[in-house]
DNA sequence: GGTGGCCATTCGGTCTGACCTTTGGTAACT
DNA sequence: AGTTACCAAAGGTCAGACCGAATGGCCACC
């Protein structure tokens, strides 16, 4: 029993209440549309109605109508043009976005270069394998242009690292599969913007890479998974090994530098991957 | 010399200017935002200036500032608090933001299941050597507990489903590589999503899968990377091909039905995995 | 001496209504 | 027939107001 004092100690029902939390309207109206565009309601390619229709369909204020949209153009569900005939239309979200959500993990978490690696050493073996499997001729040539770029001598390392990035991204696309290539896209320019200073690309190390993809490129040629996984292997290995060893090297010889000359210089060679972020059409 | 006729074709001179593109204010100062939080100019948890202060300081409407605001949130660069000591707080984008991106590419994306059960037949193994490598005690003790649970064989297909899904993302976080983990998480949760209706995991698919985690969570507690992935590679392909196989009978089944409900089965489950998207705290 | 009630303050959230800019169409003009 | 001018539709921006939620301080009341 209570006690049954006077005033007695008010027995607390211990109603359990998570802590609830109070959608936002311009969330709820954001998860409405996302919900029924993934559904495939709206067809790709057409258009919501526009701003001013749906302030009346929905009793919001065109502000939080706004937001909504905006949330959505974020996540790449919509693509929001302007001027008459204007609006948000569908668009599949596709490896881009996926990129640039990976890229922000890679650099807001202070990954280290290592990860980056392993994770490089762990999926593109499993591209090469995907795209002996799957590759088409298409495929095939987009591999040997990038490859022809890199022999060019002449070109500066820039121009080095970028048919690099091109060529390996070619083997992600050439397996044909979006998540894949979605992860590889970011993965690689990543590690193309944390590799562009390091001096250790002479004329040695290109040879050698552009050898290990000859033969990579002919082992998805001729269709054969399992040396495309070795070889692949072998060669992002190597890669790993390489830099690696540098790293430590430098390690030492850069003591700590304020952290704003190194960004600037990251801008440096041609499109800001950054600041595209959240517009369309990058660069594969 | 140019014709002397009197109105004279206008020789205009072609000043090649490419298209050109005026970015929204919000993204500017969304962009500007982003590159500080991501150099570390605000430490974590840290708070950015009210938005009426920014508003001060960049000369913008509110409306503009709340919008980039916005997008920082969606990026998952910022938490943002209402109330007095409220504000838009750092945060690191976490495996959750990749996570729902792929998410959001696999659902909309319409991925065929043999997509998505190849990209994890790819990665999974790589998880598991890497967690064979990196593993600590609190890892072993988080993959015992899931195969654990799902070793009831009492329990709903929903729980069997939910406990496979967490010893799958068990092994994604031993790996201690935050990549691979933010994909295996999508990963899972949509396979998850997908499979919930199958009829063809029985008492006897359970137990082989309860005896393959077992054989995998010995190959990781013993620091054995080789075995770890052997034994994940059979087990995954294994469960692929038993999926395929229902598949295609389930595809001989239903005839073609309008794309529709074939959405509508995948939503099944219970939390909506898309509503949650933008929000923090999922499931792990 | 807490406990609870009651501001005041400082935030973000929403609404309103206006105006600007871009873009497509169309009619007038040469 | 080709240009040009103008209009209409749609998104982009702005200013200002008010609402609601969290916090901190203060004070009365057990």
């Amino acid at each position: 029993m209570t006690q049954p004092t006077r005033t007695a100690p008010v027995v607390r029902q211990a109603v359990v209440l998570s802590p609830m939390q109070v959608p936002k309207a311009s969330d709820v109206l954001a998860s409405e549309l996302r919900e029924r565009i993934l559904r495939g309601e709206f067809p790709e390619g057409s258009a919501l109605p526009p701003e001013r229709e749906l302030v009346t369909q929905t009793a919001m204020s065109r502000t939080t109508v706004r937001e909504a949209l905006r949330i959505l153009e974020v996540q790449g569900l919509v693509r929001i043009k302007t001027g008459r005939a204007g609006g948000a239309f569908v668009t599949r979200p596709g490896q881009e976005s996926v990129a640039s959500s990976v890229n922000l993990l890679i650099r807001g978490g202070h990954l280290r270069m290592s990860a980056l690696l392993e994770t490089r050493e762990g999926i593109e073996p499993v591209c090469a394998r995907l795209a002996a499997v799957h590759r088409d001729d298409e495929d095939l040539e987009r591999l040997e242009q990038a490859n022809d770029a890199i022999s060019v001598d002449t070109g500066s390392l820039a121009d080095f690292l970028q048919a690099n990035v091109d060529w390996h991204i070619a083997v992600a696309v050439a397996s044909h599969n979006e998540l894949l290539t979605g992860f590889m896209l970011a993965l690689s320019r990543a590690i193309y913007a944390a590799t562009d200073n390091q001096r250790f690309i002479d004329a040695d190390v290109r040879r050698t890479a552009v050898k290990a993809h000859k033969t990579i490129t002919q082992a998805i040629r001729d269709r054969d998974p399992e040396a495309a996984v070795r070889r692949m292997n072998r060669h992002v290995h190597g890669y790993a090994e390489a830099v690696k060893a540098v790293e430590d090297r430098v390690e030492i010889e850069v003591p700590d530098s304020p952290p704003a000359p190194r960004q600037a210089r990251r801008r440096a060679p041609a499109r800001s991957t950054a600041a595209r972020t959240t517009r369309g059409s990058g660069g594969a």
